[in-house]
RNA sequence: CGGGGCGUAGCGCAGUUUGGUAGCGCACCUGGUUUGGGACCAGGGGGCCGCAGGUUCGAAUCCUGUCGCCCCGACCA
């Protein structure tokens, strides 16, 4: 046993290693992605591909059935409308990319590639918003943004990113802060049900916020190595943009009004999220809602009579129920084993002449690597039965990991200490005031990640200048 | 953008100090034997040594420049 797992080992850097270069061997050898000849853009390759398009299609039904609908936006942005709101074109002027020349010609005005859409979605709002009857507006996009990173990492920060932006126009505020709450809760449901991420739902502090924003609203999930990662955000914008824009419209009363805006993203960074929440040293493991592969059956012995057709015969069977694929390559077994496993891919089925002979199959789940013994009549139950334990083993292990790793700091030394020696999360008591963030970020390197909807009480007073705590937050390293 | 490391076959590397025209492992191709944890034997194909200049009879090797990637920091989904 000592010698089967040394080999595979061998395969990746083992995250305790080096955890940042256990990463990038996950994403090539799963065949995530593979770099391109444009510095810091990647390729999507087709596995990497397919796990982004299950989780489109399982957040596009959510925000369809909550009412939304998808449109296409420009991909540039002329300077001036960019230029509209001034807090927004601060935030992301030194992070764009511009288009100077068309052609061979200068362009009168240049145009920026889109870092994100409000400006766009402003403008055409500003034409079709008349009435109230013309409210909500429930617009959604997919599409991939660029924004001039420095430094970047294959799915978790890169020039170009693909992701869906929600824009959304409301009648009033409170409809509105509805809206930011609904789709963050929908990201938080997304997360934790189908990707097995546990997350916290909270509010950004003023610094962290979105530029252009009332307030901003993530789903902070927490990595292998005790690091952040937001993994969604949800932007409540008051009528700051409608105003910059003039998007007015004759409310029931007859008087003109500005409408009330949101937004809401995420993007192929979850990928990432993935890698670093449930991967181990074998590689991916993925959970099954975006598994492109859920179950892989595996001929043994397979150039012996019966097994190829016998490992046919049911791959076709669990197709009818599952994402299903037969490997009936000429690779050794061992080998297919070790593949399939790199990949995530949540439960192998195995199948030869000694299961044939008693009417069975071997499963084995990837996240445990368990083997169980199925009569063949019962895949239909056992599969499914299998792939939600591993669900659920998945979101439980993740949790109990963040759990232990999340501590609580009611002095400054504590939270400076905990900083410096224990990778995790931080809770602690805020005043609320910049100076205190900053000096956090500075002394103990810990940036805010979010003030937590479910508040608790450390303390009375603030852990950094002692004054009256208006929040508690967790602090942390992020992605 | 600062600090560090690295670019030689698809991947991982040796060769660079001391210039002499490129090698190993894996992968790939062919044939055969194998197949319940990364199989074995035999044969074979593949490289403007990141790119551009320079020095030299001769450069992967020395010099200058440049581009890219990775890691650690500051900024961000």
């Amino acid at each position: 046993m000592a010698n089967e797992n040394k080999k595979m080992v061998d395969a990746i850097t083992s995250m305790d290693e080096d955890f940042a270069k256990w990463y990038t061997d996950i994403v090539k050898k799963a065949e995530l992605m593979d770099y391109s000849s444009v510095r810091g853009c990647m390729v999507i390759q087709p596995y990497g591909y397919a796990i982004w398009e299950h989780m489109q299609r399982n957040l596009d039904d959510r925000f369809k059935a909550l009412g939304h609908e998808n449109v296409a936006m420009p991909m540039f942005i002329p300077e001036s409308l960019l230029q509209k709101e001034k807090d927004h074109v601060e935030g992301f002027a030194p992070e764009v990319a511009w288009v100077t020349h068309g052609g061979n010609e200068q362009l009168q005005e240049r145009l920026c590639v889109r870092p994100t859409s409000e400006t766009l979605f402003c403008d055409y709002y500003s034409r079709v918003i008349h009435s109230y009857r013309d409210l909500p507006k429930l617009y959604n996009q997919w599409c991939s943004v660029v924004r001039w990173e420095k430094t970047t990492r294959p799915f978790l920060r890169s020039v170009e990113f693909h992701w869906q932006e929600g824009h959304t126009m409301h009648e009033t505020a409170e409809e509105a802060i509805a809206e930011t709450e609904q789709m963050l809760n929908c990201y938080a449901d997304f997360l934790e049900n189908d990707l097995a991420m546990p997350v916290i739902k909270g509010k950004k502090t003023d610094k962290e916020k979105f530029a252009g924003a009332v307030s901003t609203y993530s789903v902070e999930a927490m990595m292998h190595d005790g690091k952040a990662l937001q993994s969604g955000t949800s932007h409540y914008f008051g009528d700051g943009f409608s105003k910059a824009f003039e998007i007015q419209f004759s409310g029931r009363d007859n008087t003109l009004q500005y409408p009330h805006q949101t937004s809401w993203g995420a993007s192929t960074r979850m990928i990432g999220g993935l890698i670093m929440t449930h991967g181990d040293d074998n590689g991916l493991v993925l959970p099954p809602a975006v598994a492109p592969i859920q179950v892989i059956v595996l001929p043994i012995a397979q150039h012996k009579e019966g097994v190829l057709e016998k490992a046919r015969e049911l791959t076709a069977r669990l197709k009818t129920f599952c994402r299903a694929k037969i490997d009936d390559s000429d690779q050794s077994p061992g080998w297919k084993f070790a593949q399939y496993e790199m990949k995530g891919v949540p439960l192998r089925l195995e199948i030869g002449p000694k299961d044939i002979e008693k009417n069975q199959c071997v499963l084995v789940r990837r996240d445990s690597r368990e083997k169980y013994f199925i009569g063949l009549e019962e895949l239909e139950t056992k599969i499914p039965e299998l792939l939600e334990e591993l669900r659920k083993g998945l979101y439980e292990k993740a949790l109990a990991r963040r759990e232990a790793m999340t501590y609580t700091a009611s002095a400054y030394d504590e939270l400076c200490d905990l900083g410096e020696n224990k990778p995790g999360l931080i809770k602690a008591m805020w005043c609320g005031e910049l100076v205190c963030e900053e000096k956090i970020k500075q002394e103990a390197g810990l940036s805010s990640r979010n003030m937590p909807l479910e508040q608790e009480q450390i303390s009375d007073v603030c852990v950094c200048c002692g004054k009256p705590a208006k929040a508690m937050v967790y602090w942390g390293k992020a992605y």
